[in-house]
DNA sequence: CCTCATTTATAGCTTCAAGCTATCAATTTA
DNA sequence: TAAATTGATAGCTTGAAGCTATAAATGAGG
């Protein structure tokens, strides 16, 4: 009982006539005639009353027509999704990112989604560690936006930019009037970072144990525009992503290159190298890839 | 996109083998492989992500899973209905009656049952004439039960028994006492018949007009209860079939044969001959013909 | 680190279903 | 009665779908 046995099958009810339903099937009477002969087989009982000049259901026929109208339908359907499939993957692009990418990925979204409006983007903040490798090989994301390098055989890793870690502090502290500002400077202030699990916190902390610096940690926050605000209060110091800063111009905040090789990062897009990616999510990969041509 | 190859996939999917699967499906592994690469060829994009160890699904895959569970589920249903059909017909049995039939054929449906439950019988009453034939050749009904005899090249008509239009009066009527009743005895008589469209009504008003007498109809009843209802009250004079006076033993009514050939009549079973009959409608054909053997 | 076992992919062969053309048979129409 | 139309049958051809044998990949275990 093949799908296409039961579109013979309809065609020649709609018609009521073998030699026209061979046409609109582009195949020829003889063939149409011993499909339907097989299918009558098949079922166990005849489908159609038929002589040279009429032609009409059996009760048999008359169900099996109904039914086969549903079945062929949803076949239908099942096709135009799995085209609408192969264009947009599952419907979802899921791109895990660190943090400082919000001031230019919805830029880059912006355009994507004109070109991929039933697209459904999922932006998902890739924890530490292990977990961004996990991430892309078990299907939580499709992209990765990260500041590790990632060195894996099936991972392709390439770097998108660079970007510091800039200190901020208020317009009216004692360093902002100096030159040069080193970690150490910064051992017994009261400091704001980022909770655990985000990737900022890992590469800040990582910078201060290679100067064997231990910092005061006040504030622990999600969002660097919260640390800003406890800044623009005089109730600390942070050390943020400089991208973050590039627009927002406020007076009584106070900007510092600190010399530490470790706060200089690169952000990377990786995605599975061997995997097949669907053409939305190409076009997103590539979307990005032009928005920074320097590095590629 | 055949079931089959949706029916290889989901087996895939749930074994996620390739070997245990074609296992399952008793087919070999190389060609449930191939099986499955068509497949992808024809959606467009790859189903499962595979190597020697590992095997998962893509979104692709996922999506088509899915759906196909649903349209496979779908495709077992219209199996097993037009197995079901293939038994029983459309699981309507739909049989053209006469109204003397009402005495004996639930007998026949009650054994029936036992054997068909699931058989939804339809009895009608055929009008006269050719709707008869009409109904048969229509699907509208799969038989026949009647007192015309048909002779055409595709109605298979074979007598069930004989049947007697008997006259009836109540016992005060001056015709009881008499020995033997003619039709012109009757002519002056109130007279209850069946309406318009009945087998009885006709037969009736044939047989008079044989001896050219015009009875006055008082009465037109559908049901034969009434007419005798009516009977009882001495209210007029009645001819029903004798089969439908057998079981009742009402005192105040008198049986009277009437000397006329045109009231004797044969009931006939009757059927497309060269149209395939289900099972179910074949049954119901040998237990009629097992209930009248003496004529067949 | 090197087998062994397991699993999928590839290559090449075979077979049968599903197509074709040609023609017959039945039946309506002119 | 001839012509036209339509479905059925016969016989041929081809390609999809199966098979076996074998290669390639990889994880497990000594």
């Amino acid at each position: 009982m093949d799908i296409k046995h039961l579109h013979y099958f309809v065609t020649v009810c709609d018609q009521l006539s073998y030699s026209k339903a061979a046409q609109k099937l582009h195949i020829s009477q003889p063939s149409l005639s011993n499909a339907i002969k097989n299918l009558e087989q098949e079922v166990g009982s005849p489908l159609l009353e038929r002589n040279t000049r009429k032609m009409e259901l059996t009760d048999a026929g008359k169900i099996l027509y109904q039914k086969s109208l549903v079945l062929l339908s949803q076949m239908n359907i099942l096709k135009k999704e799995m085209e609408e499939v192969k264009l947009t993957g599952s419907g979802d692009l899921i791109i895990g990112i660190i943090e400082s990418v919000k001031h230019w990925i919805p830029k880059v979204i912006r355009g994507y989604q004109g070109r991929f409006p039933s697209i459904n983007i999922k932006l998902i903040e890739v924890l530490s560690g292990k977990a961004v490798k996990e991430s892309l090989r078990k299907y939580h994301t499709h992209l990765l936006i990260t500041n590790q390098f990632i060195d894996e055989e099936d991972i392709e890793s390439f770097p998108l930019y660079d970007e510091r870690l800039m200190l901020v502090l208020h317009k009216d502290h004692p360093l902002a009037e100096k030159e040069s500002v080193r970690l150490k400077d910064l051992a017994s202030e009261p400091f704001i970072i980022s909770t655990e699990g985000f990737q900022t916190r890992e590469d800040i902390l990582t910078a201060f144990s290679f100067e064997l610096v231990n910092p005061q940690i006040k504030f622990e926050i999600e969002r660097f525009e919260t640390a800003l605000t406890l800044v623009r209060e005089n109730l600390g110091v942070t050390i943020i992503p400089e991208n973050y800063l590039s627009g927002s111009t406020d007076a009584s905040l106070v900007r510092k290159t600190i010399d530490s090789p470790a706060l200089e990062r690169t952000v990377y897009l990786a995605y599975m190298k061997n995997r097949y990616l669907a053409p939305a999510v190409q076009a997103f990969l590539e979307e990005v890839r032009g928005k920074f041509p320097s590095k590629t």
